[in-house]
DNA sequence: ATACTTTTTGCAAGCGATTGCAATGATTTA
DNA sequence: TAAATCATTGCAATCGCTTGCAAAAAGTAT
């Protein structure tokens, strides 16, 4: 009835306070779970919520200083698994957390990249959730300024000392396939690199070569192809290596795309996996085990990551005091069957 | 140096005012593209916008009665392809629409569905873009109220008229696929239903029966056994029709995730797919094209659907007296390699 | 130059909350 | 019983922006 009044349906504190008697300041604070505020009154506060199905304004909350419950997360692209395993991380524990959660992507713009970032932090989150390839320099600085707390997922670079940053051992996981491989007999390993402008690269890039190295043995040049973390990339590096007359035994691709690609080639040009080639992904997408023959990948802990990385965020919201922190978290090898001893 | 004045980094429209020469009001007007302002005072403000790096402030504009581009989403669940998929395509269409989006999962929490719709009604979004299995009757008419445009995807419901709606052609997707599986000489053929608490679930399943009987056969119900969309009940049927002393010699199931369980479970029993057992799924999900075999499919336009409720919700928040429309999209029989000839 | 339009602008009143500060009531202490 | 203390509550100012309304400026016709 009350309501009734109002044209538009919403309830505002002010009806709430007017149905229950009290001040607007009041219901604030009941819906707040301020600590001084008497238990009876409190009650009919609350009552009088129930009844007249009061939901918080998001806007004028969070214009008004308070939280707004809404977390951003900034992506660079919405079709890769890689992504989305790590936003289904985050949104596992941001629900249960009882955030939710803005998502942008930027799509590989970069010049958007920095707009974008201005837009949620001037906007309406409480935090931000970003996994960007690089270019981080452009929008740190507004961020500590604007004081908004913020977690890097997967972002490898230097300055890292002060900001929040969840990752995985990328260097280790890398090592560790390769040295699989040495293990298993291969001594002529070929390597499909990320790209390059993504911090990640450069470090599975690491791993491939020091394994080699601490194994005594030396990176051909010609082994090394460029890949770009599409599976296209992969599929032209399959056939690359398909078509060399000296050809590595195995390779190690930078990711689990790619590697679905370089088989498809591979196999396009009459070479069995893992018979006459073995061939090892990085990342552990769903794919890479429905495919056939299954894939032999580092598993990266993406949705661990993701989950982490949101309860690292909302740490920060609650106590923006605390000290940064740059998780690693490991990898695994999950041996499957795309790969066979030499 | 005038915006170093205040504390907090954010410029405000005064900041812009000051630095240009003009009333706050006249910022704002720039900023929304109002036409009555002169050319010269339009650019003299755009050019102190740009210099003090201005950037809207999304909950004072959307408080204030402007809009906030933003658009809420609300699904049901994030660990399916099926709805990244349907995300994918919303995202792509969005963020060329120049609108980022909020996500909300509901987790098949039924009871905080209505709560999250209210509170990004209440909350901030210019329109709702909402993938939620039933239960709309709950607070349909919440938004209707508070006129905020929304569509519904892949809703499958009775008095649907007034609202807008885009979905696939769940009945004649799986009558076609059914009819292929008898034109191909099959005559027992089995099916695995969705939940069907969802309204595709029944659509497909009608389908199915209506294909058998225009084309004389009968179903018969050991024959039709029930899922829930998700893999583990489509494995579990499979484990069903392969220790059947009759099993029929096709399957036809109503998403591809169960179908892709109910194959391990065949081949786990011994059955050789599509030899032993042809199988037929609906979506068209990435995950259906990697599997070995490779899944013969109803293909759903997923990301299509995603972008073109975009763009009709984009439609209606612009010109809110746009009729509401139900579209239906066409599905589309992907033949690949779990099918063959009886 | 005067009166009348039509553009442009500025002021002020919200939008729906949060919060510091002051006032009120209740409870203790002396 | 008065004074002092502490939990409760209310008022008013703010957050940054949109917009109706009225005043100022500019342009036109007489």
């Amino acid at each position: 009835m009350i309501k009734e009044d109002k044209k538009k349906g919403a309830v505002t504190i002010f009806d709430v306070a007017e149905a229950a008697g009290v001040s607007y300041s009041t219901v604030s604070r009941v819906a707040n779970g301020y600590q001084f505020v008497k238990p009876t009154t409190r009650k009919k506060v609350e009552t009088a919520m129930k009844q007249l199905g009061y939901v918080a304004n998001l806007k004028a909350r969070s214009l008004a200083g308070g939280r707004s419950q809404l977390i951003g997360l900034l992506v660079y692209d919405f079709q890769s698994s890689y992504l989305v395993e790590i936003v289904r991380g985050i949104d596992d524990e941001m629900s249960q957390l009882d955030y939710d959660m803005m998502l942008s992507t930027t799509h590989h713009r970069k010049q958007k990249e920095s707009a974008h970032v201005q837009k949620l932090a001037q906007g309406m989150v409480d935090g931000l959730l970003i996994v960007l390839p690089s270019n981080l320099e452009a929008y740190v600085e507004d961020l500590s300024r604007q004081n908004l707390p913020f977690v890097l997922i997967d972002y490898t670079g230097n300055e890292t000392e002060t900001i929040n940053t969840v990752r995985a051992s990328n260097r280790k996981g890398v090592y560790d396939a390769t040295s699989y491989l040495i293990q298993l007999g291969h001594r002529e390993i070929g390597f499909i690199t990320g790209a390059m402008e993504v911090g990640c690269s450069a470090e599975r890039l690491q791993g491939y070569q020091d394994a080699l190295h601490d194994h005594g043995l030396v990176a051909r040049p010609d082994w090394l192809l460029a890949g770009d973390f599409l599976e296209m990339s992969g599929y032209l590096a399959g056939k690359r290596f398909a078509s060399m007359t000296e050809r590595p035994t195995a390779i190690v691709s930078s990711n689990d795309v790619m590697a679905l690609g370089a088989i498809t080639a591979l196999q396009e040009m009459g070479l069995r996996v893992p018979d006459d080639m073995s061939i090892i992904g990085f990342d552990d997408v769903p794919e890479a085990s429905y495919f056939r023959p299954k894939l032999t990948t580092v598993r990266q802990p993406l949705q661990e990551m993701g989950r982490i990385a949101a309860r690292m965020l909302v740490q920060m919201i609650k106590n923006p005091d605390e000290p940064a922190a740059q998780l690693e978290l490991p990898t695994e090898l999950i041996v499957r069957e795309s790969v066979r001893p030499r």
